[in-house]
DNA sequence: ATCCAGGTCGGTC
DNA sequence: GACCGACATGGA
């Protein structure tokens, strides 16, 4: 697909690491990075001067855009970039999936509000870590939690500026105690977080047999874990897997549901999840996220913060 | 200070 | 089923 150096990085004055260095670009239509990356799919992302950079897979790897393409550099050689572009989904044609949507004024308006928003596929395991982190925690404290337990347990990982860490395997994890993982902030999480590790680490789960099954049976193998319900599954399977059907109904799924198709009347949780599961197509996933994002983002826009006190 | 955060669990009625 | 409080931690 993708050449696999379009420019090796190389000067005189170069280390050793940057002379590894690899950089390439991709073609895209219809692809917001940022708000794809920013969104509260992913943790790991961080801004700098308009780059964002990460660890996916165990690759440092930097992004950034002009108006036509994604570009991308890594601190190692890459042979190809298929892992960048499975991540990215770059693929993935985001008309057809918009064109699945109901034809409602909700979604038309998400749409509108969310042009080229994407879903990432992450690595499955750091998919379902995170999100078993993320109960009752705003994005920002997953994100601290995330990167602090990275930095303390993940293996590091080649990088071009600021030192970088893996996402540290189920081993790793599983090698732990409760009270190393609470000295990450996790707090409560800490147990569920190591017995997921341990299971998965024994091979008494097997996350890679996942794909195979039906969306139910998937999603049972995943609630069957301790503090993993029906929400942070469905981020798990759609985030992480790609059914494309998962729906994730967190407090602002529900706040956008009911105020857009119940007007603002009291509908239980169960009630919203059927809902949901039948009203949104064959890519009610993609739908889900347009709605956390547009709904997130107009509740922001009326928040206006205090002027800095000198 | 008080409420709430990309929830889940184990109780109640 | 529906409703409730506990669970850690820190932003707003």
């Amino acid at each position: 697909m993708t050449a696999p150096c379009t420019r090796s990085i190389s000067t005189s004055a170069a280390t050793s690491a940057e002379s590894a260095a690899c950089e390439t670009r991709f073609a895209v239509r219809d692809y917001d990075l940022a708000a794809t990356l920013d969104c509260g799919q992913a943790f790991r992302w961080k801004q700098s001067n308009g780059r964002w950079s990460a660890v996916v897979s165990g690759r440092w790897v930097e992004l950034w855009r002009d108006a036509k393409y994604i570009f991308a550099r890594t601190a190692a050689p890459q042979s190809d970039w298929r892992w960048l572009e499975n991540y990215l989904q770059l693929p993935v044609d985001l008309a057809a999936v918009l064109a699945t949507f109901p034809d409602d004024e909700p979604m038309r308006r998400a749409a509108a509000a969310c042009r080229g928003l994407r879903l990432l596929r992450q690595e499955p395991w750091e998919c379902l870590a995170s999100f078993i982190l993320s109960s009752t925690k705003q994005i920002v404290q997953i994100r601290q939690i995330v990167a602090t337990l990275c930095a303390r347990h993940g293996s590091s990982a080649l990088s071009l500026g600021e030192p970088a860490f893996a996402f540290p395997t189920p081993a790793q994890i599983a090698a732990l105690n409760e009270d190393r993982l609470r000295e990450c902030k996790m707090g409560f999480r800490a147990p569920n977080l190591l017995t997921a590790a341990r299971l998965i680490d024994s091979g008494k789960l097997d996350l890679g047999g996942i794909p195979e099954l039906e969306l139910a049976e998937a999603r049972a193998r995943l609630v069957a874990l301790r503090g993993v319900g029906p929400k942070i599954a469905d981020c798990v399977l759609l985030f992480g897997f790609g059914f494309p059907t998962a729906f994730p109904v967190d407090v602002w799924v529900v706040k956008a549901l009911r105020r857009f198709y119940f007007r603002n009347r009291r509908v239980s949780l169960p009630k919203l999840r059927q809902f949901s599961a039948t009203h949104f197509g064959p890519h009610g996933g993609y739908a889900q996220q347009y709605l956390f994002h547009s709904i997130r983002r107009d509740e922001r826009k009326n928040f206006r913060p205090a002027p800095a006190r000198l």
